[in-house]
DNA sequence: GCCCTCCATGTGATTGTATAACACTTCACG
DNA sequence: CGTGAAGTGTTATACAATCACATGGAGGGC
């Protein structure tokens, strides 16, 4: 499998759009500090380390390089500390695993309740977030017809993002 | 990590549905050999057993689960042997990979081209093939917005198959 | 305030998933 | 034949995820 994340660091970091990034990563954790408190959730250090770690690099990171992060930071540097933060911010919304790279990403809409699919270019590995519509697709069908009870689906599209695609076809 | 598929090894084999068992591994290898022949791919002993094997299980199967049965067989029994096997049959269409759980499972339609998705019970981790719509969805917008060039899309739906939500609700 | 419990963190060890790199064989095809 | 591409086998290793257990701090009930 590819890293997830290394592949190639020379790429535009990410959402395909230029964007101000400073802005992201205060406002994302200022978003989940609010949120935490109104919750009555724990905003630890670890977490909101590894939240700042996904909301700088604004692109797909696998738990390995989290870790190494933490390290340097001087947090604990073994598996199930970065996978534990990761959890919580997976569960309440502040991050999402991206199934197909093994890797995780920070929210791009951390406020709004939301079923979120994603566009993952194969050749620099850059991840977008998309709003997904309330599927009435063909697969809610065939779950009513068998009578299985969807609770999350996961949607991930393949492809090639705006700037790789320059390059590839000058 | 969940094996992905030894979890619960007394659940119906699977499709949700029971249905003639003999025939899903001979029509399925049949298939393939037709459409290998046809498409000059070389259907050699190793990817006929992998497939075998997926066919006869009908559930999802890990890479080293698989891996065992070769073993068993007498092929090669390192991780490659599996994992090339499955890279063949992946993207030939004859077995997916189902992101979620990190294993594979026979393709359900091996003749029609699709875009599956899959309905996962996150209770018994088995698994269950539907026909995608062509989506019209949010994605597809957002993707054309972006000029992000979609090239292929995983579907994976996790909740509750009915003989589960049987048990768990009396 | 004090204790107690829950939750979170830290650590070591282990299991599962996947790929890199290289040697060797086999097959199609000229 | 002989040559090159594709397939197989093996060693080694990287990356992903979990188990089990010890420690420590935050808050709630009293």
């Amino acid at each position: 499998m590819t890293s997830g994340a290394q592949k190639n660091s020379m790429q535009p970091p990410l959402g395909f759009a230029r964007h101000d990034h400073a802005a992201c990563v205060s406002d994302g954790l200022a978003a989940a500090e609010t949120r935490c408190a109104d919750s009555g959730l724990r905003f630890t250090p670890v977490r909101r380390k590894v939240l700042e770690i996904l909301l700088q690099e604004h692109r797909a990171l696998g738990a390995y390089a989290i870790l190494d992060r933490l390290r340097e930071d001087g947090f604990g540097s073994q598996p199930p500390v970065a996978y534990r933060a990761l959890d919580f911010l997976v569960n309440h919304g502040f991050a999402h695993k991206i199934e197909r790279l093994n890797a995780f990403i920070a929210c791009a809409h951390p406020d709004e309740a939301h079923a979120p699919s994603f566009m993952i270019c194969r050749m620099c590995d850059s991840v977008a977030e998309a709003q997904s519509a309330p599927n009435r697709s063909a697969l809610s069908d065939a779950a009513k017809a068998t009578g299985f009870r969807i609770e999350r689906t996961v949607v991930e599209a393949e492809g090639v993002c705006p700037s790789c695609a320059d390059k590839e076809d000058p």
